[in-house]
DNA sequence: CAATACAGTTAGCCTTTGCTAAGTTATTTT
DNA sequence: AAAATAACTTAGCAAAGGCTAACTGTATTG
């Protein structure tokens, strides 16, 4: 790379939009690899709570239809959450979230449904919103969170 | 699993907010499995367009610092890029974007211009805001996004 | 123009998240 | 109680996305 001239003459107001410094920005792109690291753990234990409510108990085979995953995809994945102590079974029977596994339901669902509420108020259809919501709810910081409520809350009661 | 004794005397106002119907409920994880697919392809054909262009050229050496990863990372995503006909280079040269490259990093950045000027019209702190951009543009559909942008419009014009 | 420093690549490893095919266990039906 | 069906598990494969260590090529500079 040739060393720039070091020219300008005017203070560049056409910037359109500088980079952000780099220690920054790659502290962005570390924030989305770490949602992404428990991302599906949290829609699992989400939905496992939700069948357990809802059905009276979670079933591989039904989280395997609403997840639109195999079978064996599902198995995999409880044996991953038994092993970090969220789920609990007995093989060929149904799941149980543990202590920590409840923690971690209930805080998902909340958040999703806060994320949920907010497209809608929004003025978003409900079909794209649900969508959207499942995936944007990993990606929304407590600050955001607060600032969905609020929005969701005043746009409501009028 | 015990047939359930089919009672339901009153109907059941309590109903908290049931589940969606599994198919309905598949095709939501199912279209976050999809932006998972493409995700960090976007960020790297828009890191590299914004490099071209505030910088004069994309190396790989930056743009493993500003995604905050290994250098082999880089070359590994670059040989994917290339594959996909998204990005050409020579060995040991600095990075172009292809006419498809070039497409896709204008979309993406406009989108992430969007969620982020929305997410600062809401009223969240720029860092922050940069943050949860990052990773929530990959889960915004074309109806929300036409909101975003109604809404930050309406809302810097006040 | 050598020597050194910097940039880029390659090989080999790991985890996650998906799949199919084949085997087991449990439940339901006859 | 046997047979049939449904549910669950296991084994083995692949792609994506990360890493480190070792190597190769390019640029700087004494
Ligand atoms: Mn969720
Ligand atoms: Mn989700
Ligand atoms: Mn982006
Ligand atoms: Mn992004």
């Amino acid at each position: 790379m040739i060393e720039p001239p070091d020219e300008s003459p005017s203070p560049c107001l056409c910037e359109a939009d500088a980079l952000p410094p780099s220690d920054q920005h790659a502290q962005q792109y570390a924030a989305v690899r770490n949602a992404h690291e428990t991302e599906l753990l949290e829609d699992y234990v989400e939905l496992i709570g939700d069948l357990i409510e809802h059905q009276g108990e979670a079933r591989s085979a039904d989280i395997a239809q609403r997840m639109g995953v195999s079978q064996a995809t599902v198995s995999k994945m409880v044996a991953r959450l038994k092993g970090l102590g969220l789920v609990a079974s007995k093989p060929y029977r149904s799941l149980f979230l543990t202590e920590r596994g409840e923690e971690m339901a209930a805080m998902s669902r909340q958040r999703h449904a806060i994320v949920l509420r907010f497209l809608r108020a929004l003025g978003i259809s409900d079909d794209t919103a649900r969508i959207d919501a499942e995936g944007m709810e990993h990606h929304v910081s407590e600050e955001t969170l607060a600032a969905m409520q609020r929005f969701s809350q005043q746009r409501e009661s009028s």
